[in-house]
DNA sequence: TGCATTTGATTAACATGTTAAATATTTATC
DNA sequence: GATAAATATTTAACATGTTAATCAAATGCA
């Protein structure tokens, strides 16, 4: 619960300024993926965004639609397609993130930048310690 | 993103045993309040389980299609009702909490009830700092 | 080559998160 | 007492999480 409530306090301060441009979290991991290594497959995509392939394989056609990226197949593979970021796509990167950047160092700041790593040390343990005993 | 992994990683632990009795961790957080205070009415129900009204009346309607709760109209206020555990919700509780309750334990013990401590107050004060600055 | 199996991706079906609109009932105000 | 404003709940519409089913293309093997 506790865990969640985090989360959502955290996404309090980043989901407005992406909803003016009309993007959702998801979609907006997207985009950074993709600006960060163009030309991704979408199982490629899926796990660097840690989402799956139902979700991804919607947020893909959906930003498809809107013309922020486009999708190339694969001629050694036509199963596969792989996504580019458009002119368009990359503009809007370069408008959403800079306020991205500038709420988390915020944020950091408030916090403590120890506390955080603290706590980023914290979490990964407990994954760790919940995926080892595998009962 | 590790919050969100986190929480993953947290309910893959419970989540199978609540399947098996064919209920989501919603349902589960509804059944465990009423069971705690029974007669409780929607709007308070929401806030205990950190549920948005919506989906709180979802769950509701379906919990009450499967016979694990009631609904009992107050009469001096028509629009609401107090919603009650039926003897087969009760039932359910009794044969999932203890289940429960030992992963939970279990989680306790391997990782450490200090570490535990520990996360709970770093991820609250996180919390905290997001909401106190509400810029 | 021919066919079963595997793999990448999509679709379907259902539950929830989220915002906005709708509905019914109660309270407030004139 | 009638109407406006507020309140509790539901419904609608859309996006995602999740599991299972489907589909097409590629691969393995007889």
């Amino acid at each position: 619960m506790t865990l969640l409530q985090t989360r959502e306090a955290v996404m309090k301060k980043f989901i407005p300024s992406l909803k003016e441009h009309g993007l959702t979290p998801q979609q907006w991991r997207v985009i950074r993926a993709l600006e960060h290594e163009n030309g991704l497959d979408i199982s490629t995509l899926a796990a660097r965004c840690h989402l799956l392939m139902p979700s991804i394989s919607r947020i893909i056609s959906h930003l498809n639609k809107e013309k922020l990226i486009e999708r190339q197949v694969v001629d050694t593979d036509q199963r596969r397609s792989k996504i580019f970021l458009t002119a368009e796509g990359k503009n809007l990167f370069a408008n959403v993130a800079p306020k991205s950047v500038e709420r988390y160092v915020a944020i950091e700041e408030k916090y403590g930048v120890r506390k955080l790593e603290l706590l980023y040390e914290l979490l990964d343990d407990l994954i760790k310690t919940l995926e080892e005993d595998d009962s």
